[in-house]
DNA sequence: AAGCTCTGTTGATCTGTATCAAGATTTCAC
DNA sequence: GTGAAATCTTGATACAGATCAACAGAGCTT
């Protein structure tokens, strides 16, 4: 594995603050997968087998809504976790799906090895309540923003801190994510300063 | 404390498999407190000192949108966890407040006694684990039926399945949790069968 | 490079829900 | 129990943003 690639593994598991050997052995868990754009990574319906740490490239996970509409529900790039998480927790059927949308290069565990994480190294219940609590006020926090601001205001406060890496995706995932249509979105960017 | 009070915050915590020893030992960290309707217990910009397990009553987490209309976050009544969580446990000021709503009676411990408990009992980050994984899908479907139902659609799913506490709160409460106007909560109220 | 598909722009119209308003009803305090 | 305050109901109106539509570019594919 590149000397690059550990960096960016290790430092999405910072706060398990690993022993230098742990670290070590964990990495070796890690494997690599490339996936070409437009790729469904995983499909609702069935059971999500992977927990991803992105080195490359832009991933959505997302849902249909009654009338076949895309509701993003998030995204994710190099440096995140990706996968879907409740599935592969919990060994049930996604509820959504997970879409490449950009060629991407990403590391993953199966469910049995991220289970005995928990049991092999003594940092990894600390991980996961600090990810959990994070993710968390995360959720809540666009859960707000999506019932209490216009679409002017989410449009502006989106485009303020948005990333580099959601810049070379299509417009039309950003307005999903958003909850406002294309149409919506279009003239926001071409009417807004921001 | 009353045999009742302490199934109930054992039964908050069943996902730690306490010991028995242990379980004795937990208990006597609970201090029970009477609050009265419509008393705020935590206020934006305070930091929450409490985490509560509910014995009776009811209480709202909201906070006011640019208006100053009240935007509810979620509810807990007996059985539930209270307080805010964040705020709590990163010792940071609240952005929310905490309402009772009907007079209640609780429980609670103080952040130094929470963060012990994970060194304390063994089953505990399992407990941590477990509950913010929960909290995290929860958060993540009501983020979906806000952003993908419409307020009719809203309104049918939740008088399903809303519990027998929550029907003797004010509706108003109700139509902000549900991010409508109580004009229209009324509406729908009069109008649609569920 | 020509053609096709996907994406983005712009205009016209429609619609669900908020807002404003005025009464009716319930709840609460003294 | 009586008055005042809070809550709920119902109607009229307004408006943000969706929908429908038509076209203009971009980007792939062969």
């Amino acid at each position: 594995m590149e000397e690059l690639h550990k960096q960016i593994i290790l430092n999405a598991f910072k706060d398990a603050e690993l022993s230098e050997e742990h670290a070590q052995d964990f990495l070796g868990l890690w494997k690599p997968v490339s996936i070409s754009k437009h790729t469904l990574m995983t499909e609702v319906g069935k059971v999500e087998r992977r927990f991803y740490v992105v080195i490359k490239g832009v991933q959505a996970v997302y849902l249909l809504d009654r009338k076949g509409n895309k509701v993003v529900i998030g995204f994710s790039f190099d440096g995140s976790y990706s996968g879907i998480y409740d599935s592969f927790v919990d060994r049930e059927p996604s509820g959504y799906f997970l879409e490449a949308l950009t060629d991407s290069e990403l590391y993953y565990i199966t469910p049995d090895e991220y289970d005995a994480l928990f049991d092999k190294y003594p940092g990894f219940d600390r991980w996961g309540r600090i990810v959990h609590g994070f993710l968390l006020k995360g959720r809540v926090q666009r859960e707000l923003e999506i019932s209490t601001l216009t679409s002017e205001e989410r449009f502006k406060l989106f485009m303020k801190r948005c990333p580099q890496q959601l810049r070379q995706i299509p417009q039309k995932y950003l307005a999903a994510y958003l909850n406002m249509t294309p149409e919506t979105f279009s003239r926001l960017m071409n009417s807004v300063t921001w």
